[in-house]
DNA sequence: CGCTTTTGACCGGCGC
DNA sequence: GCGCCGGTCAAAAGCG
């Protein structure tokens, strides 16, 4: 990580809002963009639950550990994505970060998936999120 | 020392 | 069949 400030203290954390299947925002994929996209394998689901942060850093700790495994350009936007993963032993949780095209102060952050063991850490902004994000779950 | 990040390249899928 | 795009992985380097 570099020396830059990249966590995000809370108070910073206010115009957190859930962005669910509507992906109006997300200039993403042009697509239907639902959480429960199509069946891939056996039936697996995929979980997607994607809220916008108004904040000047793109990486939220969230009480989870995220080791970046990519960075790609999307159209539509002059910001690149980057691509996070959970570092979990066998957690597949896959989690996107994307600043909005037109007000680089909101962030997007999709979470994709979910993790297998509890929090790390505690998240006093993000806990109310990681509540929605779970009663959103149909599981 | 461990862990993380960075860039490039690769692959598959889809469209026509 | 080919081209294009998105997405992912890999290796290396750097830092604490
Ligand atoms: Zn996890």
């Amino acid at each position: 990580m570099a020396n830059h400030q990249s966590y995000l203290q809370g108070g910073d954390l206010f115009d957190t809002r859930k962005v669910g299947d509507k992906c109006e925002n997300l200039d993403a994929k042009e697509g239907s963009e639902s959480e429960v996209m199509k069946v891939g394998k056996k039936g697996t689901r995929k979980h997607k639950y994607a809220f916008q942060t108004r904040s000047q850093v793109d990486i939220l700790d969230d009480g989870y550990r995220w080791r970046k495994y990519g960075q790609k350009t999307v159209k539509n936007s002059k910001f690149p994505r980057s691509y996070y993963r959970c570092t979990h032993k066998e957690c597949n949780v896959k989690k996107q970060v994307q600043r909005s095209s037109k007000d680089d102060e909101i962030v997007v952050t999709t979470y994709e998936g979910i993790h297998t063991h509890p929090v790390e850490k505690f998240t006093e902004n993000f806990e109310h999120i990681l509540r929605q994000m779970q009663s959103y779950n149909p599981l």
